[in-house]
RNA sequence: GCGAUCGUAGCUCAGCUGGUUAGAGCAUCGGUUUGUGGUACCGAGGGUCGGGGGUUCAAGUCCCCUCGAUCGCCCCA
C-alpha cells in the first residue's frame, strides 16, 4: 500500500514550528485584552452566500478559491476564506447588535484554493480584530494601535504601515469612474493581466507590478481628486488620531484592497523580508458589509493577519523543558517515582519521568529533554528515604530527603 | 490558472561528462561503561534515488508525463 499524502497546502508542525505559531497567537490573545477586544469563536464553515455577497462575486477569492460543497442536506456550504464575514453573520444571527459598538478578535485556520508558496497555504491561519457598529475614526486609530503593538509585542521589526482612504460611496463610485474612463482611453499601452483587470476591478490597476502600466498608472486620477469633505475629515482624524497615538505610517496613495466591502480607511503592514507575500496584517472600514448581509446600515473596522507570515518573523521561541526527570532504577521505585511525579505535576512543576532503559539510558533521555535535574531513585536510596538529585548543566550530585519533597509537595 | 528552478536515508547534503553491491555529517539504536547523561571511541539499522513511462548493453544521472516543494505572475493574510 502506498503511504497517504497530505493535502496540498496544509500543513503538519512538530515543534519549534509549531511553537512559533502558538507564540505568535498567544501574543494577540495579551495584547487583545489590553484592549478590551472580547474572545469569539465563529464556525469554520457558512453557508456561501455568507462570503459570496459579501467579499464580492468578481473576486478572484469568491469566483475561484473558495473550499465549496453541498451539504448532505442539498446546501451550499463554504470552508471559511476570512474571518470577516462570519463574523458579521453571527452579528446579525446570535443577537451582538445588542453589544455595539462591539470589539472582537479571534484566530484560527482559513481556507483559500491556491497555488501554494513560502508563507502562502491551502489551509492558513489568520488573527481577526473587529469593531462592529462604531462609525466614529477612533476606531480605526484603535484598531490600528493594536496591530502596531502587536508586532512591537511580537518583536517584529522592518514592517511599515501603508495607509489610504477609499473615500465613502460617492467618492468610490466617483473615482472609480475616473479611473476606468482613464485606463480605458490607455488601454492599447496596458498589460494583459491589467486589460482584464478594467472591466472587474478598474482600482487593481493602481497596484500593477507591470512596467508598461505605470506610465498610465502614474497620470492616473489620485483619490484626493474626489473625495467628499466628509471623506477628507475622516480620514484626516483618522491620521490626525495615529499621530497623536504615536504610530508611525505612510501615505499610499494607490493602495487599494481587493475585497469589495471596504470604505474609507485601507491599510497593510508591509515587510520585505518575505518576498511575494509582503502583508503581514490588512484590514480596513468596511460599513456596507452588514447591509449587503441583509442586516441595518452597521459601520465596521477591522483586519487579519496572517499567522504563518508573523510565525516566520519572530525569534524562535524557548521550546518548555522540564524542570526535573524522574529516573528510577527498580521496582520499588517505579512505585515511589509514580507517587513523586504526580505531586510534583499537581504542584505546578513541569516534571517528566525516564522509564525506558538502564541508568545510562534514562539519564541520556533526561537530558535529551532538556531537564535541569535528574532526580535519581534507587532502592539504595529509598531504605535510606532519601533520592539523588543531580544538576544536570554542572553535573553534581548531592542526596535529598524524600520527606523534605513530600513535606515540601504538600504545603 | 500561467512561467521558472528543484525533488538522493528522519534532517542537511555529496554523487564529475550515464558505467560494477548509492555515500557523508547530524539524528536513531547498540557497545566501550548490566546504577550515572551531556564529551570521546567502536559498531549497526535505515534509501522503490518523489511516482510512472521511455531511450540505452547500462539511468540517481538523458527525454516525456505526473505529484510535490521553492521563486515569480495572478491574488491575498
Amino acid at each position: 500500500m502506498t503511504p497517504v499524502q497530505p493535502v496540498r497546502g496544509t500543513q503538519s508542525l512538530l515543534g519549534e514550528d509549531a511553537d512559533r505559531l502558538a507564540a505568535v497567537v498567544a501574543a494577540f490573545d495579551r495584547v487583545r485584552r489590553l484592549y478590551g477586544f472580547r474572545r469569539v469563536e465563529v464556525p469554520t464553515i457558512e453557508q456561501t452566500a455568507v462570503f459570496a455577497r459579501t467579499i464580492g462575486e468578481t473576486t478572484d477569492v469568491v469566483s475561484k478559491e473558495m473550499y465549496s460543497f453541498e451539504d448532505r442536506g442539498g446546501e451550499s456550504i463554504t470552508l471559511r476564506p476570512e474571518f470577516t464575514a462570519g463574523i458579521c453573520r453571527a452579528f446579525l444571527s446570535e443577537g451582538w447588535q445588542q453589544h455595539a459598538p462591539l470589539k472582537v478578535a479571534t484566530s484560527g485556520s482559513a481556507f483559500r484554493y491556491e497555488r501554494p508558496q513560502k508563507g502562502r497555504f491551502r489551509e492558513f491561519h489568520q488573527l481577526d480584530a473587529e469593531i462592529i457598529g462604531a462609525a466614529e475614526p477612533q476606531a480605526d486609530v484603535e484598531l490600528l494601535a493594536l496591530a502596531d503593538q502587536l508586532l512591537k509585542e511580537l518583536g517584529i521589526s522592518g514592517t511599515v504601515l501603508k495607509l489610504n482612504t477609499l473615500g465613502d460611496p460617492e467618492t468610490r463610485a466617483a473615482w472609480r469612474d475616473a479611473l476606468y474612463e482613464h485606463f480605458r482611453q490607455h488601454a492599447g499601452t496596458l498589460s494583459e493581466d491589467s486589460k482584464a483587470r478594467l472591466e472587474r476591478n478598474p482600482l487593481r490597476i493602481l497596484d500593477s507590478k507591470a512596467h508598461e502600466d505605470w506610465p498610465v498608472v502614474d497620470s492616473a486620477p489620485t483619490i484626493d481628486d474626489f473625495l467628499t469633505a466628509a471623506a477628507a475629515d475622516f480620514f484626516g482624524a483618522v491620521t490626525a488620531g495615529l499621530d497623536a497615538a504615536g504610530i508611525a505610517w505612510e501615505r499610499a496613495p494607490r493602495l487599494v484592497r481587493g475585497l469589495d466591502y471596504y470604505r474609507h480607511t485601507a491599510f497593510e503592514f508591509m515587510t520585505d523580508q518575505l518576498g511575494a507575500q509582503g502583508t503581514v496584517i490588512a484590514g480596513g472600514r468596511y460599513d456596507g458589509l452588514i447591509e449587503a448581509l441583509g442586516g441595518p446600515h452597521t459601520p465596521a473596522v477591522g483586519w487579519a493577519a496572517g499567522i504563518e507570515r508573523l510565525a516566520m518573523m519572530i525569534d524562535a521561541p524557548q521550546p518548555e523543558r522540564p524542570s526535573v526527570v524522574l529516573v528510577p532504577l527498580g521496582e520499588r521505585a517505579e512505585h515511589a517515582a509514580l507517587s513523586l511525579l504526580a505531586g510534583l505535576r499537581r504542584q505546578g512543576v513541569a516534571a517528566d519521568m525516564a522509564y525506558r532503559g538502564n541508568m545510562k539510558k534514562r539519564l541520556s533521555r533526561a537530558n535529551a529533554v532538556g531537564a535541569a535535574y535528574a532526580l535519581i531513585l534507587g532502592d539504595d536510596e529509598l531504605d535510606r528515604g532519601e533520592a539523588q538529585l543531580k544538576d544536570l548543566a554542572s553535573g553534581e550530585q548531592k542526596a535529598v530527603s524524600l520527606d523534605l519533597i513530600a513535606q515540601a509537595l504538600g504545603a
